[in-house]
RNA sequence: GCCGAAGUAGCCAAGAUGGUCACGGCACUGGUCUGAAAAACCUGGGAUAUUGGUUCGAGUCCAAUCUUCGGCA
C-alpha cells in the first residue's frame, strides 16, 4: 500500500460510523463544512450504480461524496478493493490540505481503514473454487476443511463452523498455499484517527427505520427495482441488498406487497442490531447517543478537542 | 336472542385414538466473522383463555364463564 506523504500533523482522518438511520451523513456534512472536510463513503451498497432509493442516496445536492456509484449491480466488490480506493482518496484529500471524513455503516470497510494490516487480505478470491463450493452443503465444506487443516477447523467457533462463506474462504486461503503468518505488515499509526460512532437503543432506531422504509416506498422504490430488473437479475450481487432482495417474491407473485415490506422492515431491524453488535466491540471510538439532547454539540466538541481548539 | 365453529408466546402455527408441562416459523435478545459484510452464520427466553369436573394422568374429554368468527333471527 502506498504510504501517505504528509506531515504528521496533517494526517488526520475523521470517521463517523453507526447503525442505519442514525443520521451519520447529516453529521458528517455539517462537520465537513466546519473543518474543511471531504466525505468518503464507507457503505458497501452505495457503491452500486442504480441502487439509489433503496440505499438512501438522497444526499444533499452539491455535496460530493466519494466512493459511491463505483460499479454496476452485476459486478463483485469487496473490502480489499474498498481499502485500496479509500486510501487513495485519503491521500489525495490530505494532499489538498483537507480533512477526509469517512462516513458509513459498513463496519468491515471502516475496520480496513482503522486496522489495515490484515494478514490474509493479499490472498485473492478464487472464483472457480467459489463457484463449485457454493453448491456444496455446509457439512461437506466442513469435511473438506477438516481434512485440509484439522487443527484450524477445530479451533473455529460454532458460528464459523456453520458459515459456508467463511468455510469457503478458509479453504481458499489454505489451498492458495501461501503462508499467512509471514505477510503481516506493520502499518499502523500512520494516521491520526478520530472515530465517532453514533448509537441509539433499538427502541429508538426501529421506529426511525420504519418511517424511512415507508418514505422510500413513497418516493418510488418499486419503480427503481422494476427498472433494475430490465437490466439485471436477482442473482446479481448488487440486488442481494436490503430493500431489494425482499421484493423478489413480490415481483414473482409469490408474496403480497405488504408481506414483503414487513420482511424488509425486520431485515433492517436485524441489520441495525448486527451493526450495534459490531461497533460495540470496536476499540478507540467515541460513542455518541443520538437520543441525548446535545449530541451534536458533543460531537463538535470532540472534534475541536482533537484539533486542540477547545 | 338462538344455532354452529374456534380459543396454544406479540403474530402465524403443529399436537392421531388423553401419557416425556408442548414441533416449527416470524418478531424480539445476545453473540460470531482477516478479500461476499446491507453478506453469511451461532445463541437465548417466553405459551396451552378462565374456573371447576372426570381420570393414576388433560392442550387433548365434560360443564360453566368470557372472548372471537360465521349463520339464523
Amino acid at each position: 500500500m502506498t504510504q501517505p506523504n504528509v506531515s504528521l500533523t496533517e494526517n488526520r482522518i475523521l470517521i463517523i460510523s453507526g447503525p442505519t438511520a442514525t443520521g451519520k451523513t447529516d453529521l458528517a456534512i455539517s462537520l465537513a463544512k466546519k473543518f474543511n472536510g471531504v466525505l468518503i463513503s464507507a457503505d458497501s451498497r452505495q457503491i452500486y450504480q442504480g441502487l439509489d432509493v433503496g440505499t438512501g442516496k438522497d444526499h444533499p445536492k452539491g455535496f460530493k461524496i466519494n466512493l459511491i456509484d463505483l460499479i454496476t449491480p452485476d459486478q463483485d466488490f469487496s473490502v480489499v478493493q474498498y481499502q485500496k480506493l479509500a486510501f487513495q482518496k485519503i491521500i489525495e484529500i490530505h494532499s489538498q490540505n483537507k480533512l477526509p471524513i469517512i462516513v458509513g455503516g459498513t463496519g468491515l470497510y471502516i475496520d480496513s481503514i482503522v486496522n489495515p494490516d490484515k494478514s490474509t487480505y493479499f490472498i485473492r478470491p478464487n472464483k472457480f473454487l467459489r463457484f463449485f463450493f457454493n453448491k456444496l452443503s455446509t457439512s461437506t465444506l466442513q469435511r473438506i476443511y477438516r481434512l485440509l487443516d484439522k487443527k484450524s477447523f477445530d479451533s473455529l467457533n460454532n458460528s464459523e463452523q456453520h458459515n459456508p462463506h467463511r468455510l469457503i474462504r478458509k479453504i481458499e486461503i489454505k489451498l492458495s498455499g501461501k503462508d499467512v503468518i509471514n505477510h503481516i505488515q506493520i502499518n499502523k499509526n500512520n494516521f491520526n484517527i478520530l472515530h465517532l460512532s453514533l448509537t441509539a437503543p433499538t427502541s429508538c432506531l426501529y421506529p426511525r427505520i420504519d418511517t424511512r422504509v415507508q418514505k422510500r416506498l413513497d418516493i418510488g422504490l418499486l419503480d427503481e427495482i422494476k427498472n433494475l430488473l430490465k437490466k439485471y437479475s436477482w442473482s446479481d450481487p448488487g440486488l442481494n441488498t436490503l430493500a431489494y432482495k425482499e421484493f423478489r417474491d413480490y415481483f414473482n407473485h409469490q408474496k403480497s406487497l405488504k408481506d414483503c415490506v414487513d420482511v424488509w422492515r425486520f431485515d433492517e431491524h436485524s441489520y441495525a442490531r448486527r451493526q450495534l453488535t459490531w461497533f460495540k466491540k470496536q476499540t478507540n471510538l467515541h460513542f455518541i447517543d443520538i437520543t441525548k439532547p446535545k449530541y451534536l454539540l458533543l460531537a463538535l466538541d470532540l472534534v475541536k478537542k482533537w484539533y486542540n481548539l477547545s
